[in-house]
DNA sequence: ATGAACCCTTGAATGCATTCCAGAGTCAAG
DNA sequence: CTTGACTCTGGAATGCATTCAAGGGTTCAT
């Protein structure tokens, strides 16, 4: 064992960089088990292998498709342990599409409303002269709202 | 004064039952001041005027559009202050449609790649058969990821 | 007057990825 | 040998609407 350390092993910070996100992150991921524990230099700091990289970027990739932290730790876990997750992760990944489609359509019809409303206003708006109560607000009806979710917290909270 | 309690008036269960949302939602918008602080009874109950259901659907509605709790707060404060916030309103209905639309624009980007991702994936599982590792994941690319955004957090902290 | 069904308050938890904090050790260059 | 740049840890904060929890009153019909 002439070096026992990977020419090419990378610094937290390092990986943090390349990866183009914080170290914070980094560690983060590895307290999830998104990222499996690092190997330690004499004084303890972690020395990432060169794979690091491309797990990182997954995992990112990941996350944008829908993936969360914990359903991705699960899957890479299996996988270090030998195992195939594939049709875990085809089937989640069914799902996540089913979601984003849902979200759009929820979207969409918000966005309808809202091009409506926003219209309604600028007539009111120009017919009661600017600092006249024109009850905006007020004026916001059930109609076309069927099922247009929060604009904000879309798709959070999907057991599967 | 013969009757001095509005014969209208509304316990919070009450009026959470007619608006549809919970009692906790109630007392919750009272603190934050998107309801008016009630008038009570001797004992301490809480006795909302029947106006109360339509602000809280006005509410509910708002949400629904990307109003934030606490820019209605700010809104409804000046109307009920005798103010016409409706440039302010108008403005932030704005910058809500233009996130919405932003957002959907990304989930679209999001579901045309995954869609691709799925079909592709699809073809590899049926070559290598059950249970081999194709390494689902590790095939997601950069490619047509240009501004997906995270499918989950969309449009959180919209500083406006 | 006993219990079911309300209501009150303050404060903390939820979800979820990320960031920030404090206190403390490490490393390489000047 | 000091300084600036990294790194370590565990826990808490962020954003935001909603819900839950604990400890206690109130009301009304049995």
């Amino acid at each position: 064992m002439v070096h026992s350390s990977d020419p090419k092993a990378l610094s937290s910070g390092s990986l943090a960089k390349v990866t183009g996100v914080s170290p914070d992150t980094i560690r983060h991921y590895e307290r999830i088990g998104v990222l499996p524990g690092a190997s330690r230099t004499e004084s303890g700091y972690r020395r990432y292998p060169s794979s690091a990289v491309e797990r990182v970027l997954v995992v990112q990739r990941a996350l944008r498709i829908g993936f969360t932290l914990a359903e991705l730790a699960e899957i890479l876990k299996a996988r270090d342990a030998g195992g195939a997750p594939c049709r875990r992760v085809y089937h989640l990944a069914q799902e996540k599409l089913k979601g984003i489609t849902a979200d759009i359509e929820s979207l969409k019809r918000t966005e309808r409303y809202l091009k409506k409303v926003l219209a309604d206003w600028e007539q009111r708006t120009q017919i009661a002269g600017p600092g006249q109560k024109s009850h905006l607000l007020y004026s916001l009806s059930e109609a076309a709202m069927k099922s247009g979710a929060p604009a904000n917290q879309l798709r959070r909270n999907r057991r599967t």
